[in-house]
DNA sequence: AATTTTTCTAAACGTTCGTTTAGTTATTGT
DNA sequence: ACAATAACTAAACGAACGTTTAGAAAAATT
């Protein structure tokens, strides 16, 4: 996962998982079939790695608040251990948006429909905020997350963090 | 250029580079040296492309309006003949995040910078912003520019636009 | 028209890719 | 203890990668 999640996984090879799993070759393909499998089993660890942060944004009882605080809670996560990878999520989105991969697809659309519908349900908690502006701040949001998990790969924590402020201004 | 914006450096192939050119992997390789340079003279074409809306940014005289509307521009540039490839520099950024090619990131670097000191000088003709609050909103479009290049690969033009507005609400 | 130079095609180069096979060592069950 | 099963290493697989070479066709020069 780690591999996958820093350089991507067309320019992870087989030789690199070996090295950084350290089991032979023959060992990875009878435990996970081949690369692709090792690849969405990757992604499902990664699923679980967030999902205690995805289970403190949805427990949390801050409303809108939660919002920006899980926001926060990525950029910490991204900057941790000086690995600055990004998101898995948001750059397989990118390596693969051009292929023709329904699988890896269905993960993602999963992955990002799960994400919508725990800001909508945020959003929802402040009575202020019709339905149209609810949709449309959660279209908002989700693509400024995405912005954002692209941009964690090539900008500073302290850029991402100002983002993040000037983002939430108008939420 | 066209082959290298939408599926990327690694990803495009000799072969694929061969038949989009009509020309024989020999000629391509007398004529640009080696896939690298290929790549580099892409990102100087690109350069090229994109170069008039550059100029049309610069020389406009709307001051501030004029950010938006380049980020309109880019966004219709991108959408344009129904093909969703992003902005290869954005592309390029993400994928040579974790590798060392000085060459590459130079480029980037420059593309970056130029674009900065464009959007800087716009937010100057608003005399209400003082200089930190113009860094400060440079850094944040310049953040969303890249995050709105990322995202237009997989998002729909609406969105894209609508993601540009609530961005502009506060500059 | 003949010859030199350039430009093209086709084939092969060595490497690396993801994947598989053969063979050895370790573990388990009886 | 010994046989049967599992788990390992090392080597090789065909295919595709970027790159180069050999040689034919075309163009240009004399």
């Amino acid at each position: 996962m780690q591999l996958f999640w820093r350089n991507g996984y067309e320019t992870t090879s087989m030789q690199m998982l070996e090295q950084e799993m350290g089991i032979n070759k023959f060992s990875i393909y009878s435990s996970f079939g081949n690369k692709h499998s090792l690849f969405l089993e990757s992604l499902k660890c990664y699923k679980n790695n967030v999902n205690e942060m995805f289970e403190t944004f949805k427990n949390a009882s801050n409303g809108v608040a939660s919002i920006k605080q899980f926001f926060y809670d990525s950029v910490e996560a991204n900057f941790k251990d000086n690995s600055i990878k990004g998101c898995l999520v948001t750059n397989t989105y990118n390596e693969f948006s051009e292929r023709e991969d329904e699988l890896i697809k269905v993960q993602m659309d999963a992955f990002m429909a799960n994400l919508k519908a725990i800001i909508i349900e945020k959003l929802k908690t402040d009575p202020t905020k019709d339905e149209a502006t609810i949709l449309q701040q959660a279209n908002f949001l989700l693509l400024a997350k995405h912005g954002l998990a692209a941009a964690a790969r090539v900008n500073s924590k302290q850029e991402i963090e100002d983002y993040i402020e000037m983002t939430f201004k108008n939420i």
